[in-house]
DNA sequence: ATCAATACCTTGCAAAGCAAGGCATAGGCC
DNA sequence: GGCCTATGCCTTGCTTTGCAAGGTATTGAT
């Protein structure tokens, strides 16, 4: 069933799509981080591995459309980090994101337990 | 906020990828059907409006990959019908995405939570 | 000076959702 | 027969995202 793991990758991949920019801007909700933080962060508490080619361009996105706001901060013996934050607009649209996802979340177990009842 | 609505609707798109083909696999775990039952079945029981130009392509891919079949019948006063069913693969990648699905839920609940509290 | 670690960004490709429009079948009506 | 409507399936073109691969800049240590 070597083939049906890949398709399964590929599903998770779509899956992931737009969840990762919640799940970015749920992790923005409790504090300022930046980019390196976000990734191990968000690896540890929900698991998810948000490589550098995904995180960054969500990022640009999440700016251009003023969700988030940014500064430069000197780095910690390292490079120089980039720290973003939510913005009014953000926490505005996390909470239509957290009642959009709640009901569709419910609708899928719905589903879920439907299909095996 | 007429924008942020814009938004929001630009992202829920995102977040049905995959979604939709779980929904669709799940309800062809209860029973055989055909394309425009799947359409009224799935927004009644999950609220989740599956457009003609969405379900079929969708459904020619699963149907590519061996995760369902199908057969004409002749519909009831009306053009035949195309009914698909789950294949063995297809449930095996079911169980999967339900696994899956399950566990990327528990993360985000946990950090919807972590993010209130 | 060189190396490694930190940190950010860009490019090109694959994949899905959807609006819009098209095609075919069947039955009712004149 | 000819016409209309409802049912039902499919295709095209566009937009958007995730990601691997590769690139750049800064800092401190050897």
């Amino acid at each position: 069933m070597d083939r049906i793991e890949g398709l399964i990758g590929k599903w998770e991949v779509q899956v992931r799509k737009g969840l990762l920019e919640f799940v970015i801007l749920l992790a923005l909700h409790e504090r300022e981080q930046y980019g390196f933080e976000l990734m191990s962060g968000v690896a540890r508490r929900a698991s998810l591995d948000v490589p550098e080619g995904t995180l960054y361009p969500l990022l640009l996105r999440l700016s251009k459309d003023a969700l988030v706001s940014s500064r430069f901060e000197p780095g910690d013996g390292g490079a120089p980090r980039k720290y973003y934050a939510l913005t009014p607009e953000g926490r505005t649209a996390l909470r239509a994101m957290i009642a959009s996802w709640t009901r569709l979340n419910h609708a899928v177990s719905h589903m879920i337990a439907g299909a095996y009842r």
